[in-house]
DNA sequence: AGACAATTCGAACATTCGTTTTAAAAAGGC
DNA sequence: GCCTTTTTAAAACGAATGTTCGAATTGTCT
């Protein structure tokens, strides 16, 4: 039995995951983890200081790793730049599999980092704060591999990704309904999948368009 | 002053898309719209039904438009397939440019349509029902433009166009922070560069990936 | 053991929520 | 004119919300 702190942490990344963040109460996650109502504000102040906690708490690791991801790729290339694919890869690949790094969670923060978007403006804020660094590095790495690139493109492709990225982590359930069920994957074809359609995107600026 | 059904839709549509849907509350609305608190129930019945028809007001003729598009373009190409860019085209143009399309509302509602991917189960659902057709439509006139790919890449690769389009839609300002304020510009250009980006990564299906 | 701090518990706080009801006033069509 | 539809006003409903407080409990140290 986990501490009282982090069943409150796993209890509301769960319902965050399937309710969204508005939709739950602190009473449901206090149910769900098991424990009193007012341990949460004992251990957190606030009903918004526990939201930030539970996207800290796995932003962090996977900002972390995609910065490790990259010098990784880095080193491993040397002199030249890195292959566009790997450094989308280092991009992309820490939040797909990011599951298992801190608890034995189900893959629910996976779906919570697609509802990030939709947050209201404050706390949209405050989770940029997290990423900082994280996008500056990816375009100084990017600006080697297309150095033909403008930053903006560079800056707007990345958008691109994060949209793409947004998309498959909020989960194939919402999309069953209209898209068809075949889509469902391994992770593994899905990363594979990503990375040549957002290569092939990053590449593709610069052409002049046929309007 | 327009009548009080469509006041309470315009405030809706503009508090859902500042604060979030969860967030916001019908006394919140009716202060918005000058309105009696009483008058969303006489006129709507309950919350959820004007969440809806907030929607279904702008989703209709989006769709309508997306498919009037493809119909368009399918003429114009005759017996041939429609080129590629026209089919992506026809998908994300209605959503990006239909703030004129009803009201003399400010952009607010597309930036509600960024917000829908993350609202709770039922009503996404009901919300995709909106949908259905026009996805089968889309797919439809994609196999014949990229008849050498199966359904199934097709299908993802709408869904990251999806993707795209919802970060694109849901605004600049929740980046701003942390991409660079000059991604800022005009709606056309945008338009151009989401239609290159998503050309170039449908057709980078197919080819053998280099792990 | 006792003492002290950390934690948990149960209960209550004041607010706000969506919703309903009542009545009256305003608007519009026939 | 009258009759129906719409809008406003005010009040209240029960339920649910985030938050607070003091007492009870647990754990940890000497």
């Amino acid at each position: 039995m986990k501490d009282t702190k982090t069943r409150i942490l796993n209890a509301a990344e769960k319902l965050f995951s399937e309710q969204g963040i508005g939709a739950t109460s602190l009473r449901s996650i206090t149910a769900e983890a098991g424990v009193n109502l007012a341990s949460i504000h004992y251990h957190f102040g606030s009903r918004e200081n526990l939201i930030l906690r539970v996207f800290e708490r796995r932003l962090g690791p996977i900002n972390a790793e995609r910065l490790n991801l990259l010098n990784e790729f880095g080193q491993r290339a040397g002199n030249s730049a890195i292959p566009l694919e790997k450094i989308i890869e280092a991009f992309i690949k820490p939040p797909l599999f990011c599951e298992d790094a801190i608890d034995d969670l189900p893959a629910s923060f996976v779906q919570l980092i697609g509802r990030m978007h939709s947050e209201p403006k404050e706390t949209q804020h405050l989770l940029m704060s997290l990423f900082g660094d994280v996008i500056t590095s990816f375009i100084a790495e990017l600006k080697k591999a297309l150095p033909e690139q403008s930053e903006k493109d560079l800056f707007w492709n990345l958008k691109f990704s994060i949209g793409v990225l947004g998309i498959v982590l909020v989960g194939e359930e919402t999309f069953r309904q209209v898209l068809e069920p075949e889509l469902t994957q391994n992770r593994q074809a899905t990363l594979e999948r990503m990375i040549a359609f957002l290569a092939a995107g990053f590449r593709s600026s610069g052409d002049s368009p046929k309007s």
